[in-house]
DNA sequence: AGGTCGACCTGGCAGC
DNA sequence: TGCTGCCAGGTCGACC
């Protein structure tokens, strides 16, 4: 799925485009995605105003006057889309009073939708780690959680209850740019490498929200448009390519039955 | 008990 | 053309 830097792209054009707008009514075209029985669902939307759209790692929360919340998970091929034509990807429509709707397109289905007082109440929010800006999300938080184990650091990148919006795309540019061998165990990590390992995590997607995400295949924005972090990605789906930095080809390797990228002349 | 591995789905693409 | 197999940004539960 999106990852971070796209979920929060689609969020902040969800907030733009429906902020204090009304639910008049929601077209369910394919029920996979809905995680509840389609009758409360629709029940809890109906007349609703959207009362600030938030996110946590990759989930949207869009909070309703009723103090719920319509929680949004667009897994792997997700899509909120403002105002578009629906397609055969197409699984519900939100239409607003004020006139407008929004797409929920899912082409594999693996998204989930649903309505609740607290988003505690899904499991994800319950065991999902610092955000990767917060000030929980500090050097000795990260030194004390390598320490303890002896996963690759790619794989506890890439651990929601580690840190939360991390994927398969940025956990190798991360370490790219920290120079740091994917499949080195965790707790080798030197306390020296903290620093910049907390540094290329927060330019890097911050970098991305700049530039609005990366579109490999299914990601778009809040509008329908791609996002054009694809231009500044350095290893991810680069097999072959020669490195930025030092020519040798990218690699590409699997970890936890994952594609992971990675020069092996720069990162140790 | 931490960690790995299918399952959940559809569709695009390479190779034959 | 059409088949087969592989691959895809995530997450969870079963299992070792």
């Amino acid at each position: 799925m999106p990852e971070l830097p796209e979920v929060e792209t689609i969020r902040r054009d969800l907030e733009r485009g429906l902020l204090r707008k009304t639910l008049e009514r929601v077209e369910i075209i394919d029920s996979t995605v809905i995680r509840q029985p389609i009758p409360s669902f629709t029940r809890a939307l109906r007349g609703q105003t959207i009362t600030a759209v938030d996110r946590r790692g990759k989930a949207l929360t869009l909070q309703l006057g009723s103090g719920a919340y319509l929680v949004v998970q667009v897994m792997m091929t997700g899509q909120m889309v403002l105002n578009g034509a629906p397609d055969a990807s197409t699984r519900g429509i939100f239409h607003f009073k004020e006139g407008g709707h929004v797409l929920y397109n899912d082409q594999r289905k693996f998204g989930q939708l649903r309505v609740v007082k607290d988003p505690s109440e899904i499991k994800y929010f319950r065991i999902l780690g610092p955000e990767p800006f917060a000030e929980a999300f500090s050097p000795a938080y990260i030194a004390a959680s390598l320490k303890k184990t002896t996963r690759p650091i790619k794989n506890v990148l890439m651990d929601h209850t580690f840190v939360a919006g991390i994927g398969n795309i940025y956990a190798s540019e991360i370490l790219f740019h920290s120079r740091i061998n994917p499949e080195r165990p965790a707790h080798r990590i030197k306390q020296v490498e903290i620093p910049a390992l907390l540094a290329h995590t927060h330019t890097i997607l911050q970098e991305a929200i700049e530039y609005r995400g990366s579109s490999m295949r299914n990601y778009r924005d809040g509008a329908g448009v791609k996002g054009t972090f694809n231009t500044r990605i350095k290893v991810y789906a680069r097999e072959g390519e020669a490195c930025a930095v030092c020519q040798t080809p990218i690699r590409r390797i699997v970890q936890a039955g994952r594609s992971t990228f990675y020069c092996r002349r720069c990162q140790r």
